[in-house]
DNA sequence: GAAATAGTGTCTTTTAGACAATATATG
DNA sequence: CATATATTGTCTAAAAGACACTATTTC
């Protein structure tokens, strides 16, 4: 408990966004061209501070993600990430920062004409192995939530957030296979997917076709957490696995 | 990006924690009798404001371990929670708090003679089912802790925080029955933990006595995750999971 | 028909889960 | 020896993973 007659520190509170797509079967962010100091001219996460003391913090989070990402929060996946609140991380004073993670289907360029010009769409691969700079702590928190992205394709149908309203299994696959940065037996990924019941349903006997044959179309299902999980490869039996 | 000459809303910082542990092969949380207003009296979680504005946030999470729960911060767990910013969650004004959750081995009740006076173990049951109700929106908060501590058993060694620094094979079991609310084959429980190399080690020869054969003693292994996980029972294959 | 993508069948290996049997202590 | 707990062995069912094969489209 706290002593009587002390003011707490006020501290300035930020909202920034992880959004992540799949464009060209590949992972990226929504990364935005900062255009004041501090790091003006540096990519950043789309993000600010709160509005005004009484806005709650979903709430400043969906409304950058219309403001900076021109997107519909409404339609897309958006949960807690983390808090990012080391001193000295913004030089314009105690800045905390609450982050979010947003997942989006593939959507066109946010270019000109909206409110989101500037904004851009990176390779993940860019930011996460320092080829791209960003600002602030930016590209921790873009660690974490692709990190946070990868675990929760196991165990939850975050997956289909990647997708349009209705897709094919090939798609669904295409998101895992990007998201890991692994190759999946199609036709074993085909029935792990078909067999974890309520994950997909069927969307109609509407097709799908570019040059083989017609792909059948899903929705996603109603069941958010899957069991058995997908199971992401590469660590079949190590001896010490990565650190948490 | 935020516009110029704009100053953002100052919020004040709180860090509350989540700590549990298990007593008497049953989970609990400790909690603290407020000796203030708002909610004098009630039960609440250990925590407070944030010190000054230079503060970091684990470390005022650590600092709160120590004087309210009179732990030794460096030798327990300690990991992020969440956010809890409702606007209107606590009556002093716009309070903003950053969660923690900390996982102790069976300590001795914190009574009399420490900063800790007026702590307590409590069921985490009781918490959760609402028997015991807490300040502001912590009952909210042990939920998430609890849920989170769950989700990690499964694929993280986080059990053996549980644990004191040298356990059986028994004991850790004890905690993925008291934490999932579970029982388990003590047969396939002790074969699956050996079998995940690096979760567990051997600790000597020393052997530890009650009234049956002396069970072998381990430590804490170097692997902190977990695969194939630990699986958690009561969810064979059923239709629909639980939400997210 | 050739090429491409979708979907099915089948076999092997691994793991989960049930449970009998054995080992080593105390009283 | 009775009792209690620890540890090992064995069997069965389910799921993962490899991969041959069939199906349906475009060119």
């Amino acid at each position: 408990m706290t002593e009587d007659r002390w003011t707490p520190p006020a501290v300035m509170l930020a909202v920034d966004l992880v959004i992540l797509t799949l464009r060209e079967s590949s992972l990226k962010v929504l990364l935005i061209e900062r255009g004041v100091e501090p790091y003006e001219g540096a990519w950043a996460l789309p993000g600010g501070f709160l509005r005004d003391a009484e806005e709650d913090l979903t709430a400043a989070a969906r409304r950058e993600l219309e403001e900076e990402a021109a997107m519909d929060a409404a339609t897309l996946h958006l949960e807690h990430l983390g808090v990012y609140g080391a001193p000295g991380r913004d030089p314009r004073g105690r800045v905390v920062s609450v982050a979010y993670l947003a997942i989006a289907p593939g959507l066109p360029e946010p270019t000109a004409g909206t409110d989101a010009a500037g904004a851009r769409w990176q390779p993940a691969d860019q930011v996460l192995s320092g080829e791209l700079e960003l600002a602030f702590d930016h590209r921790r928190i873009v660690e974490d939530g692709v990190e946070n992205a990868r675990a929760k394709l196991e165990h939850s149908a975050l997956a289909t957030a990647f997708c349009a309203p209705v897709f094919t299994i090939t798609d669904l696959q295409r998101v895992y296979e990007a998201v890991w940065g692994v190759s999946l037996d199609p036709r074993n990924f085909y029935r792990k997917v078909q067999r974890t019941s309520g994950f997909i349903v069927a969307a109609g006997p509407e097709r799908k076709v570019t040059s083989g044959r017609p792909a059948r179309l899903f929705k996603a299902g109603p069941r958010k957490v899957l069991y058995p999980p997908m199971i992401r490869p590469s660590e079949p039996s190590n001896t010490k696995g990565p650190e948490e």
